[in-house]
DNA sequence: CGTAGTGCTACGGTAAATGTAGCAACGGAA
DNA sequence: TTCCGTTGCTACATTTACCGTAGCACTACG
């Protein structure tokens, strides 16, 4: 807990500007966020079924972003259990839903 | 686990299911990837303009990113020189920049 | 020739993620 | 009560990824 802290205050990981961009796109760009913010754009998750729909990653890391996307404020933890999104979590899920669209067409 | 696979024949990193958009999740989930593509957005940068930009993050981790996100086809290398979005890491581009507006309201 | 710019890489050290195991707390049954 | 299963969450050793510095080969000038 204690070291998370530090990190989060010296810099948001490699961007030093302080522009939201970047610290969004540094948040989002750690193992498993974007993963995560997709898994629950449904209905919330306990943790172990988001560890599941995450392909088993590690509880470790995955304890790691949620809490920082509960920091952020875009995930929460229910009152009954389970992670969910919050209206600001859902709105930036919603921003980059087209990526669904376009990696249909990608395709690799 | 029965046995130990290489990197690249190990899926990308943290996706069995072969859904495109948990490639593209995974891809764009690393290091720096969401960066480069924002950094390339206008014009195209050489290798160095793009690390000052980046903050000058390591050039072997930049390397890295670059070299996939020209195998997923959205970065390239002109002829003179410098690294550009290809049209479709342009596209890719605009399907996420309405996290800058959001971004904005976010602020932390 | 030397100088300065490309793209790109080696290497040692550090930070982060993985995989396994297990904790305390809560909620039912028996 | 006790037992069982679930919740969120964490410890720890191993493996992997990243950082920071330096430097390569190549090209284009002067």
């Amino acid at each position: 807990m204690a070291k998370r802290a530090t990190r989060a205050e010296r810099r948001v990981r490699g961007s030093r500007t302080g522009r939201p961009i970047m610290a969004l796109l540094d948040l989002l760009g750690r193992r498993w966020a974007l993963r995560i913010l997709w898994e629950l754009r449904g209905e919330p998750l306990t943790s172990r079924a988001l560890r599941s729909a995450c392909d088993e990653a590690s509880p470790t890391v995955l304890q790691a972003r949620l809490t920082e996307l509960r920091e952020a404020g875009f995930v929460e933890l229910g009152d009954g259990g389970g992670y969910g999104l919050t209206p600001l979590g859902r709105e930036l899920c919603e921003t980059f839903m087209p990526l669904h669209r376009f990696a249909e067409r990608w395709r690799r």
